[in-house]
DNA sequence: CTATGTGAAGTTCTTCACAGCT
DNA sequence: AGCTGTGAAGAACTTCACATAG
C-alpha cells in the first residue's frame, strides 16, 4: 500500500519529488491504461505501454519509479493497480472544479469538451462580459459576469481556471482568479501572464504551436532540394536552419 | 540510422542548429514584439522584452543568440528588425496553408480562431465525416469528406494539419494526411499518433493539462496546512508529492 | 557606462546497461 | 528465463557572470 519508507502518521513528511516532465507523461500512460483495460488486458510490460504511449521503455520505468515500486519483475505491470495508483498521484481521486472564464467561439467548445466532465473534471463555473450570454445556460450552467468570479469561485469550489478570452482581458481575468484563491490556471489566450509565484500556468498558444511547424516545414524546405536528406530531429531532436 | 550531419567537406552550407526550447520562445518574442511596435517602441533591451516574455533574460538572449548577432550593445535590440528575423526563422515569410480535420465542436472554434487566417496562418481545406457538413461552407471554405484529403491536400499545398476528430479516428486521419504529403500535424485529438520519423507532431492534450494541473493542486492541499510554506516550484521547477 | 553575447557552471531530463527480483 | 528498477553516463537546457562592443 505505502512504500515501507513513509511514515504518513506524524509530522516526519517523507515526500516524493516528481519531475515535472514526469507528471505530464503520467497523464498519458493513465489514458493509455484506460484502453488497454478495456481491451481486457491484465498486465503491461512497460515495453507495450512505453510503445503505445510514443515514448521509449527506459523513459517510462524510470517516471513509474517516481512513485514507488509497482511493477512485477519478469511480468510487468498490473493495470488496474497502476490505472488506480496513477489516478490517485495526479490527484484525481477527489475531483476538481473548473471555472471557465470566456464562453465565446473556443470557449464555448471547451465547455462542451467531453474530457472534463467525463473525466473528473466538471466545468463548474462560466463567466463572460457578453450581455447576451450572461444569464444563459450552456450545459446546464449559467454564465455569470466576470465581475462575480470573486464571490462564485469561493463558493463553488473552484480549483482551476481556464481562460478562454480575448488577449486584452486575459491578465485581468488572471488577477480576479488568482484573487479568488485559483493557484492553477489553464491559459488558451495568446499572451503571457504574470503571476505570483504560487500560481501554476499552463498555456495552450495554438499560434505558437503552428510556428513551431512552420520553422520545421521551413527548415525542410530549405534543407532537402532536389536530393533530400534524413531531416534532422528525433522524438525530441534539435532543427535545423539554414542560412 | 540518421546521419545527423552529412559532412561538410565540399558543400559550405553554413548550418545554424537551433534547440527546439529555443523555437516554441521565439514565437512568444514574435508575438511580444508586434505588441511593443504597436506601441510605439523603436528598440527593446533583453531585460524588457524578456520580462514581458515570461523568461529571464540571459535566457532571451541565448535564445537570439542562435539566430546571429542582431542587438546592439549598449542600446538593444531594433524592434522592427527583430520582428522581421524572427518572422524569417520561423518560415512566416511564405505562408502556409493549414489543413483541419474534424469541425465538430473543437474543429469549428479552431477554424474561427482568428489566429490562423489573421497572422500567417490560413485554413485552407476542411474535412469531416458527417454528411450534414460536408459540402457546407464553414469561414468561406466548403467542408470536404476526409476520404479527400489524398486529392485536395496536395492540391491547394497543404503544409501543416490540424486533428481534431474523436480519438478513435485520429490515427486513421493522421495516416491519411501523411500519405497526402503532410509531414507537420498539430493534435488536438486524446491520442498518442505513431508516424514515421520524418513527420513532426505537436500535441494539444487539454485533459493532460488539465491532469498536470489538478496534480499541482493536489500537492498543494497535502503540503500546505494552516502554515503556508513556498511553494516548489518556479517557471519550471519540480514538484512535490506527499504520501 | 550600458547592455549584449558567450564560455563555463549548474540543473534537469534522457538513455544506457545491468544487477536483482520473480 | 524475463522484466523491472536504478546507478551512472550523456544530452539538453538554464543560469551565471563577465569580457567586450558600442
Amino acid at each position: 500500500m505505502l512504500p515501507p519508507q513513509a511514515d504518513p502518521g506524524d509530522s516526519e513528511k517523507v515526500v516524493k519529488v516528481i519531475p515535472e516532465a514526469t507528471v505530464a507523461r503520467l497523464a498519458v500512460y493513465l489514458r493509455v491504461l484506460g484502453q488497454l483495460a478495456d481491451g481486457g488486458a491484465e498486465t503491461v510490460s512497460s515495453e507495450e505501454l512505453a510503445a503505445v504511449s510514443g515514448v521509449n521503455s527506459a523513459k517510462l520505468r524510470k517516471d513509474l519509479s517516481h512513485l514507488g515500486t509497482y511493477g512485477i519483475r519478469g511480468v510487468g505491470y498490473d493495470v488496474a493497480s497502476l490505472q488506480h495508483e496513477l489516478e490517485k498521484v495526479l490527484g484525481l481521486d477527489h475531483p476538481q472544479a473548473v471555472a471557465l472564464v470566456g464562453v465565446g467561439n473556443l470557449g464555448h467548445a471547451l465547455a462542451g469538451y467531453g474530457g472534463f466532465g467525463g473525466r473528473g473534471f466538471p466545468v463548474t463555473a462560466m463567466f463572460d462580459v457578453d450581455p447576451d450570454l450572461v444569464g444563459t445556460p450552456i450545459n446546464g450552467i449559467e454564465v455569470r459576469h466576470v465581475r462575480d468570479i470573486p464571490a462564485v469561485c469561493p463558493a463553488v469550489g473552484v480549483t482551476i481556471g481556464m481562460i478562454a478570452t480575448p488577449a486584452q482581458a486575459a491578465q485581468q481575468v488572471c488577477d480576479q482568479l488568482v484573487a479568488a484563491g485559483v493557484h492553477s490556471i489553464l491559459n488558451f489566450a495568446p499572451t503571457v501572464l504574470q503571476v505570483p509565484a504560487e500560481v501554476e500556468v499552463r498555456k495552450v498558444d495554438l499560434a505558437v504551436e503552428l510556428q513551431v511547424l512552420a520553422f520545421h516545414v521551413a527548415g525542410r524546405i530549405n534543407e532537402g532540394g532536389p536530393t533530400s536528406p534524413q531531416v534532422v530531429h528525433g522524438r525530441n531532436g534539435s532543427a535545423v536552419a539554414t542560412s
